[in-house]
Formats: C-alpha cells, sequence, structure tokens
RNA sequence: GCGGUAGUAGCUCAGUUGGUAGAGCGCCACCUUGCCAAGGUGGAGGUCGCGAGUCCGAGUCUCGUCUACCGCUCCA
C-alpha cells in the first residue's frame, strides 16, 4: 500500500469536492480553505456525531450557540487581552524575530541569574535589552528594532465610528460564551452538578505560522464541552471524559495506532490548569495535538465573577452549600478531526501492473454520501434507479450516478468514500430486490427495496 | 519578516536556438457495455499568474509585481 503524503490528500480533497484553496480565484488568500460539496458533508457529520454524544445522549449535558462578538471586558476577565500579547521585535542584522520577554529570560539564564521578564511593559524590556546589549542569539550582533506589539486577535469595529471605543475582538475560544451563559443555563434546564455545557462555532486566532493544510488555520471550528462539578469532584471526571472522548474517536472508526494521550508535566501545566491531556494524531506530517482535555478549577467562573461583580456562585439545593464549581474542558478543533479522518480513511490500493485505487474507509456514519444508486444499464434501467434515489433521498445523502461502465462507477464511489452503491439490475422489477455492494469488503448482497432503510441506518450507526 | 521552489486546459505536465499553444487523464453527448477503471465516434475547455520592456514577432529573453507551497522565527 502507498504511503499517504500530505499532498495526495490535498489533491484528493481538491479534485473530488472536499476541501478548495480559499479566494482562488484572486490569488488566494493563505491558509484559508472552504468546504466544498462532499467537506461539507464531511464536517457537518463529524459535527453531529459530537453533538449527539456530547449533547443528545448524555444525561449531563445541554447546548449553547453564543455570539462572536463579545463585550471587550470578557477579554480582560479571560486573560485573553493580556496573555495573547506577545511583544516581539526583529533583529536588523539576520531578519530573525524574537519576543522580547523570552530574549532577556533565555539571556539570563545562560549566564545563570535567570530574570523573570513577563509581564514587564515594553518601556522596561527594551531599556533592559539596550543596557545589558543582549546579543540576538543567531547572528550575535545586538540590532533590534522596536517592540511591536502582537496580538493573538481578530480586531474589528462595531458600529459605523473605526475608533477604539467600537473596537471588538473576535473570538478567540468558545469556551467564554458558555461561562457567561453559565447561571442562565443552568437556571433555565434546572440541571443539578454535574452539569455541562457543549458549543460548536467558528473562533479566530492570528497565528503567526499557520500551515499544514486545515491543521493550523486562522478561522476554524471548536467543539467544546465546558464540565462543571464539585471542587475535589474535578479529577475524578476529567478522567471520565478523558476516557470518553477516546471511546468516542474509536467508534468513529479512528486508528488506535494513530492516537496517543499525552498527559502534561506539572510544569508544562497552564497557570490556570490543574491536569491536561492531549490527544494526538498521526498526521503525515507528525504528531499534532487534535483535544485537549484540561482542568481549569475555577478559575474562568472566578475571573468573571470578579470583572463582572456578577456571582457565579452555584446553590446546591440539596445541601444549601455555595460554591463556585470547577470545571473540566474537553475541547477539540473540527477542521483538525476532520483532518486525522480523512488520514486514517485514505488507502491507496496496488493493482495488477501500475494500476491503482484510492479507497477512502471513512466511518458510515461521516461519509459525505451514504448511498450512490445506479442503474446497471442506463437506458432500460435509469427511470427505476432514479424513481429508488429519490425515494432514499429524503433519508440520507444519496448520490446518483449512470455515467460509464459500472466498475468504473464502483471506483468513483470508493474514492470519495461511499460504503454503499445499490444496483438496479434486469431482475429488480420482477424480485423487488437490489444488489448492495460493499465498498470495505466489496461483497454484495441482494436487498429488498422495502428494507433497504432499516438496512442503511442499521449500518451507519456508530 | 527572511530564505528556497513554483505559477501553461478541471488534474499531471510537454512546449526545441523567440515564429501568435499540445498530450495523457478527467468531463459531456451518442453508440456499445448485463456487476468492479473495456471499446468506438464526436465535443466543450487556455488572452500561457499579472504588468511593463526588447523585438517585425514573446509561453519562450529582461525587469518589476502578485500569489501559493516548503523551511526558519513564533505558537498564554
Amino acid at each position: 500500500m502507498a504511503e499517504l503524503t500530505m499532498d495526495k490528500l490535498v489533491a484528493l480533497c481538491k479534485n473530488r469536492g472536499y476541501i478548495f484553496a480559499g479566494s482562488e480565484i484572486y490569488g488566494g488568500l493563505a491558509n484559508t480553505w472552504d468546504f466544498g460539496p462532499l467537506g461539507v458533508e464531511l464536517k457537518n457529520n463529524v459535527k453531529r456525531a459530537w453533538w449527539r454524544k456530547f449533547v443528545q445522549e448524555s444525561p449531563y449535558n445541554t447546548g449553547l450557540d453564543c455570539a462572536i462578538l463579545m463585550n471587550r471586558e470578557v477579554w480582560v476577565a479571560s486573560g485573553h487581552v493580556g496573555g495573547f500579547n506577545d511583544p516581539l521585535m526583529d533583529c536588523r542584522a539576520c531578519k530573525a524575530r524574537f519576543r522580547a520577554d523570552k530574549l532577556i529570560e533565555d539571556f539570563t539564564a545562560q549566564k545563570g541569574e535567570a530574570v523573570q521578564a513577563d509581564g514587564w511593559n515594553n518601556e522596561k524590556l527594551e531599556a533592559y535589552i539596550t543596557e545589558q546589549k543582549i546579543p540576538c542569539p543567531t547572528c550575535g550582533k545586538h540590532d533590534f528594532t522596536g517592540i511591536r506589539q502582537f496580538n493573538m486577535m481578530f480586531k474589528t469595529f462595531q458600529g459605523v465610528n473605526q475608533d477604539s471605543a467600537a473596537e471588538l475582538y473576535l473570538r478567540p475560544e468558545t469556551a467564554q460564551g458558555i461561562f457567561v451563559n453559565f447561571k442562565h443555563s443552568m437556571r433555565t434546564t434546572r440541571k443539578k452538578l454535574p452539569a455541562g455545557i457543549c458549543q460548536i462555532g467558528k473562533s479566530f486566532r492570528n497565528e503567526i505560522t499557520p500551515g499544514n493544510f486545515i491543521f493550523r488555520v486562522r478561522e476554524f471550528e471548536q467543539m467544546e464541552l465546558e464540565f462543571f462539578c464539585k471542587p475535589g469532584e474535578d479529577l475524578e471526571w476529567f478522567q471520565y471524559w478523558r476516557a470518553f472522548c477516546r471511546d468516542w474517536l474509536l467508534s468513529l472508526g479512528l486508528a488506535e495506532k494513530h492516537l496517543r494521550l499525552r498527559d502534561h508535566d506539572p510544569e508544562e501545566l497552564a497557570f490556570y490548569s490543574k491536569a491536561t491531556t492531549d490527544f494526538e494524531y498521526k498526521f503525515p506530517f507528525g504528531w499534532g495535538e487534535l483535544w485537549g482535555i484540561a482542568d481549569r478549577t475555577d478559575y474562568d467562573l472566578k475571573q468573571h465573577q470578579e470583572h463582572s461583580g456578577e456571582s457565579m456562585e452555584y446553590l446546591d439545593p440539596v445541601t444549601n452549600e455555595k460554591f463556585i464549581p470547577y470545571c473540566v474542558e474537553p475541547s477539540v478543533g473540527v477542521e483538525r478531526l476532520v483532518l486525522s479522518f480523512l488520514c486514517d480513511a485514505y488507502n491507496e490500493e496496488q493493482l495488477d501492473g501500475d494500476d491503482s485505487r484510492v479507497v477512502l474507509r471513512l466511518h458510515p456514519a461521516l461519509a459525505p454520501f451514504k448511498v450512490a444508486v445506479m442503474p446497471l444499464q442506463k437506458n432500460k434501467l435509469g427511470d427505476q434507479a432514479r424513481a429508488l434515489y429519490a425515494q432514499l433521498a429524503k433519508k440520507f445523502m444519496v448520490d446518483y450516478d449512470e455515467t460509464g461502465s459500472i466498475g468504473k462507477r464502483y471506483r468513483r464511489q470508493d474514492e470519495i468514500g461511499t460504503p454503499f452503491c445499490i444496483c438496479v439490475d434486469f431482475d429488480t422489477e420482477e424480485t423487488g430486490k437490489v444488489t448492495v455492494r460493499h465498498r470495505d469488503s466489496m461483497e454484495q448482497e441482494l436487498v429488498a427495496i422495502g428494507d433497504l432503510v432499516a438496512y442503511i441506518e442499521e449500518r451507519i450507526d456508530f
């Protein structure tokens, strides 16, 4: 079996209608990608599968869909206005770029008198670098530009006045919408702790270096659960969701050998987090983070309580205790997840001679088309097949193909990941049966038309 | 931002020392084909990334420019 490269996958995605480069007729826009006719189905199926497992079937969780634009104070409270801000300076001599605080910390650490420059203002950073004549780590010269502030958040303006008072940020994560609505959600659903709130939505981060196809992009979709529980029960729930997320991935056919769970060391943990596990997937370009599960303690709700003045406390109706809940957050990027499913599904098979074929072995629940309907012979069986197509299309995404030989049509469907092909033949009218051909086994089975919906439904479940 | 590579048909590419564009695959129609890329006939589709310059004449030479890809810097 031929090895998968990103080039091959990008080409397949482009040629078969999964993913197109963004704004291409204008020369493109770097690192933006548009989901085509098949891509949007796959992406929706991934989101649907998540929603079903995390909301619909969950006794604990409920859904939410928040605005992308939020009050600026949200991002002050969350720490993004401070923390997402990087002071960058360039070396005029070799054009290398550095973070000013890192420059100082690395330089002083080497001399054995480590200085904590994190949190200094720009004047102080610049003054220190000039005073100490800190050299460029790359070329050794001391010739830096002034500090330029780089904020990872996208800015925009609300209303007609483009002054700073009208300035807003596009949300860099969906989580804050959930925290901000925590009290509304708890009150209206009458849920008791433990309870979770789920959201799927777009987030925006002005990454310095995006890349690797849809792996790291500046506009992306997140599927986040914020799961609230009593302080002290957080680590238990952390383990629960860690296993839950893993099982969900495997149930959708993600290869276990391509998945690893990496627990953060204590010194690696973010300042607000008590425990973090990264789910990493082995992409063709190497291991990359897919899903982050973090025990965020009561950090976020506490921050919002302090900044807004609104109490975020939960009143336990049984014990009458009042406390700020702890929060466990599994957060996954949709595009990355789609990419991992595509990578896993991709199979290039060598046939006789130098012939090869691509089979996309997507889980039937994720495949864009569940079935393709095709007449064995176009002229004589086309009407019958089209009627069957119309009937099935009420239930599933169905493709219809009557062009070319039957074998060629099977191959087309294999390449786009359709799990089942239904062939209407010359016996169909008399027997009421059609041939169902399976993508993975290439086996065929006669099925009565009346049983088709149940037959397919049973096989696309996960 | 720096360095490298590249832009000709939907895709992959060819295009001789400059003489106003080709192939294969794909796609569409018709014929053929009765279950795993058959075959035949016909057809659609390109101001050669963009802009200047040299020349009688530029896909081809010169300069500029745009864009993408890869690497580096960076990624609370």
